[in-house]
DNA sequence: CGTGAGCTTGACTAGGTTCAAACGGGGTGG
DNA sequence: CCACCCCGTTTGAACCTAGTCAAGCTCACG
């Protein structure tokens, strides 16, 4: 709460890049600072669409859950992303934190009180928007036509792809999800994840110096494997 | 071209219903007639992303193709759907018809430019944006965790839906699409679809009277496929 | 140092792909 | 007008990838 935007790691996101100098102060006059512990929920499927959020740190997964208990995790939510933008009366994804979570929440009405004084905001809301359903097709395009092992490579790329923004370019990583997760993401079982990790591993592609931290030997390898152009 | 809006197929979808009365010929003035055969392009992916289209009649594929020649199509545009929003300096998306094609086009730059005399443009533009991205979502949940039938049963509810804006609640309806098309929408083989609506059809729950024309014999019967929870 | 959750590996199975052949309906040319 | 052909679809059979079930492993934590 007492935290100045300046400070923020997601001072540099989408939204509120799109506020400069003292403007930063009248999106963060609107704003909750809001915290969620690991493994709770950001946002219900079921609830009503009324608040969006800036993630500030931790990660969460976006997921739509089955009655049949099957689960689909439609993207990994990192600090910068923005959440909860929705047509339709409720959010039709739950936000469930990988990792203790703080966001920024803000009454969807108050941010739309903002367009007419800061058109830009609102441009910007709805690039990330865009932004959004341009990943989504990307991992629709994954979930239909690649076999295991190009899922995997194409997950750890996406990954990489994510966390560089915060961590810089080394070409080591921590997965904060487990593999059950990733399982979900890509829709295949837990078993599968495993086993294409270790033919990666084998391949000498990627290092796991434990389950969770990964080490990529090769990224032109791994895109040559999501590609189906490798020999 | 000489058509007017008025008599257009399209004349309330999302986009033109924003405009009420005489608006509408604001937005017919600055927007092109095209017209596409069936298998040509409406768009192609590597084009830069300078115009938006709504469809006026026929039908399309939004779809995306891979190097090694497999294809995902990420949805079925029927008369009324937007198309062509996109963040990024290309779609990243091409629209192929699957019949003859007529379309109003738009630059999306004139678009912009009625935004600030008409803002629920903007705003329609962008929940228009909202309802592609949830129906994505539905589908990455489909492809991630529905077995082939499953899929063959949603793929019909679907366009059930499409369909019955224009033609009434018939239970009856023509496929535009050939089975390809279906494979490639859900990831499978076409012999795959071909053997899903064969068991469909064994089940009681559609009928094909040709192999373009299906009858919804069992909607709730077809819903518990999806859901699961059929006996 | 023991325990347990999460990960890996193995063996078997099932669902979907692939290859191949037969079918059917619409359109063309004799 | 009919025969033929072609393309899209259906069906069959063999194969293979990924799922399932089960056991063993690893490592963080108490």
């Amino acid at each position: 709460m007492g935290l100045s935007c300046q400070a923020c790691l997601a001072r540099n996101s989408a939204l509120c890049s799109a506020m400069v100098g003292d403007e930063i102060e009248q999106l963060f006059s609107i704003a909750h600072r809001v915290k969620v512990d690991e493994g709770g929920f950001l946002l219900h499927e079921e609830d009503p669409s009324k608040y969006v959020y800036n993630l500030s740190s931790g990660v969460c997964t976006l997921e739509r859950l089955a009655s049949d208990g099957s689960r689909q995790i439609m993207a990994f939510v990192y600090p910068g992303d923005f959440i909860g933008i929705n047509s339709g009366p409720f959010y039709s994804v739950s936000a469930q934190a990988l990792a203790p979570v703080v966001a920024c929440r803000w009454h969807m009405k108050d941010l739309e009180g903002l367009y007419p004084t800061h058109p830009v905001l609102e441009r910007k809301v709805h690039e990330i928007a865009s932004r959004v359903l341009a990943a989504t097709m990307d991992q629709l395009f994954v979930l239909g036509r690649k076999n295991a092992v190009e899922k995997i490579a194409y997950f750890l790329l996406y990954i990489d792809g994510r966390q560089q923004k915060f961590d810089g370019h080394s070409d080591s990583f921590i997965l904060p999800m487990t593999r059950i997760d990733i399982a979900d993401y890509l829709g295949v079982a837990v078993e599968t994840v495993s086993r294409a990790f270790s033919q990666l591993k084998r391949r000498g592609l990627i290092e796991l110096s434990q389950a969770w931290v990964v080490t990529l030997k090769d990224r032109e390898g791994l895109r040559q494997v999501v590609e189906k152009t490798s020999p």
